[in-house]
DNA sequence: CGGCCGATCCACT
DNA sequence: GTGGATCGGCCGA
């Protein structure tokens, strides 16, 4: 017999879920719980903030100008992850949507630590709150310790998403965060989750 | 609370 | 050579 842990057991998303537009899949996967690592290093969080990046034809996809060395893991099949370095570093994660061959994405901007606190503080030193541990998509991956040998890895053993089953989370539609203008910094493509802490107050929408 | 700035690497032009 | 799907510290209000 199973012991408490005050967190129901997730049931792995189906690859379906993500066979989708990113904009689509974006606002379902609020309230969904992440887990990374094995033994010591698992840690789960409940997803909160995300935003979708619409594959070829968005100006603020990392794929509108086509297929590069960095970008390949976003040409793959759903559910893929694909994690990118940025500002000399951070890294962000990604799950790829869409049929393969579609580089459509959601960026995984913010999430509350469900289980394995412990291992998250270890990776995020200055975070003074539980909810600073995955604020802000550098933060997340950073506390889930996803860097660049998760880029490309399909769900399984090393990360997955899956459903607690919990009723689905109110959600509140805004402009995505830290794109140019210009670059479909006008389109409502972020979703988060009305009054988590894990996401800022200035930034709550 | 909001704005500004430096840090630090690397993919792409 | 340039600038980015960021973060945290510092400043002034």
């Amino acid at each position: 017999m199973a012991h408490r842990t005050g967190v129901r057991a997730p049931s792995r998303l189906a690859a379906a879920f993500f066979d989708r537009d990113a904009a689509l899949v974006a606002p379902d996967l609020l309230g969904a719980l992440i887990s990374t690592g094995t033994g010591e290093q698992r840690a789960t969080a409940r997803i909160v903030e995300v935003e979708a990046y619409r594959g070829a034809d968005d100006p603020g996809s990392h794929a509108f100008r086509g297929r590069t060395p960095r970008n390949a893991a976003m040409f793959g099949p759903p559910g893929t992850l694909y994690v990118y370095f940025v500002y000399g570093m951070h890294f962000c994660a990604n799950v790829v949507c869409g049929p393969a061959g579609t580089p459509h994405a959601v960026l995984l901007r913010a999430a509350e630590p469900r289980s394995g606190v412990d291992v998250m503080r270890t990776r995020r030193r200055s975070a003074r709150r539980d909810h600073d541990l995955l604020r802000g998509p550098g933060n997340l991956a950073a506390a889930l310790g996803i860097d660049r040998d998760l880029d490309g890895a399909r769900p399984g053993r090393r990360w997955s998403i899956g459903d607690d089953g919990s009723p689905a989370p109110e959600v509140r539609v805004t402009t995505r965060i830290g794109l140019a203008a210009g670059r479909g910094d006008d389109l409502e493509l972020r979703f988060v989750v009305v009054g988590s802490p894990a996401v800022s107050r200035s930034r709550a929408g």
